[in-house]
DNA sequence: CAACAGTGTTAAGGTAGTTTAACTCGTGCG
DNA sequence: CGCACGAGTTAAACTACCTTAACACTGTTG
């Protein structure tokens, strides 16, 4: 029971891998990475990177003493890297095999790329990658998938055996109201 | 830019999609909720339960006042819906179409039920259904995906139309060490 | 070689979500 | 009736992440 508390014990939480990530990048590009580069990176202030690099060293992930260079331990750039890939994978899954917009497949990839696990993510890429390839079944998939209806068409409730009771696809189109809520 | 900190900015956080759903279902099994019973359904302390009531209250997705039962409002109850729907498909999907064994399907589709757009999860129940289906296409590909190879076996580097220059399959088959990290 | 500009850190404060401990409400029973 | 006990609430404290404002370091340059 209780999976749902595990989202606090992740490796790492969203601002972290997105810490992680800017420390790669920066170090790709410009060979080196200093607080002020981190904080433009990441649209966050100087002092919150300054505090946030504390605790990324506390758990090992990056090394960095005072006035000096971010540098990403192993551990650090193994995180890094295997966010980065498993937002690849997502974005490309999203984008090009469920054919949402791009935005919307980018955003989505960022808000869950650091919760996927490993797993998940090596059979996603399996599966873009089978569904993208020249194999004449995948091309046979694409056409026929292409043209399956997008909704619960001929839905009975309690007799469809993807829904039960409630019609999964009514239910997704449930939409929040953009209202403004804060006094 | 900085699409990374609407992370934050999400109709609702993990928490309180949990405490939604946990409302709903105390309310369909037993007629009613009680902050004990919210308590003792996920695991926390009963004043950390009437603390995130206020919050949700604020919110508007709940009613609830001093020593009385938990109502979820129109909104909150329709966002949690949502997110059981939404963690039904990615369940299914997970588990059935890329194969995942069920506890890593339903620990992944906990941690990120919330977090998927709606376009996201309703692609996806059309995907899993598709794939399901009796349909001659379907079968042949799942019996033709079933076959195709799990890894990047004749991989050339910067000539993988996945890939790039660093190889998905391998970093994410990157390991975090389970080592003990606190002092 | 000393002052300035710019980079980085500290200090203090805010929100979210949690805990424990202590207090209050309200009710069922003797 | 009254009071005890269980259910609920408040208060204080903690972690994580962020902000602004003020201070400290560093290195370039006149």
């Amino acid at each position: 029971m209780d999976i749902w508390k595990r989202f606090g014990e992740k490796e790492v939480s969203h601002s972290m891998a997105h810490y992680l990530q800017a420390v790669a990048a920066l170090k790709a590009d410009k060979g080196h990475a200093r607080v002020g580069d981190i904080a433009d990176n990441l649209g966050v202030s100087k002092s919150g990177v300054t505090s946030m690099l504390r605790s990324l060293e506390r758990r090992g992930l990056v090394r960095h003493e005072r006035y000096g260079c971010v540098e990403l331990t192993n551990e650090g750039s193994g995180l890094a890297t295997r966010t980065e890939s498993s937002r690849k994978v997502l974005t490309m899954f999203l984008a090009e095999i469920l054919g949402v917009p791009e935005d919307v497949a980018s955003e989505d990839a960022c808000m869950i790329e650091h919760l996927v696990s490993p797993e998940v993510s090596l059979e996603l890429l399996r599966l873009t990658t089978f569904m993208r390839s020249k194999h004449p079944v995948a091309a046979k998939f694409r056409e026929a998938y292409r043209a399956s209806p997008r909704s619960c068409a001929e839905h009975a409730p309690d007799d469809c055996d993807m829904c039960g009771s409630t019609c999964l696809h009514e239910s997704l189109m449930y939409q929040v109201e953009k209202a403004p809520q804060r006094a």
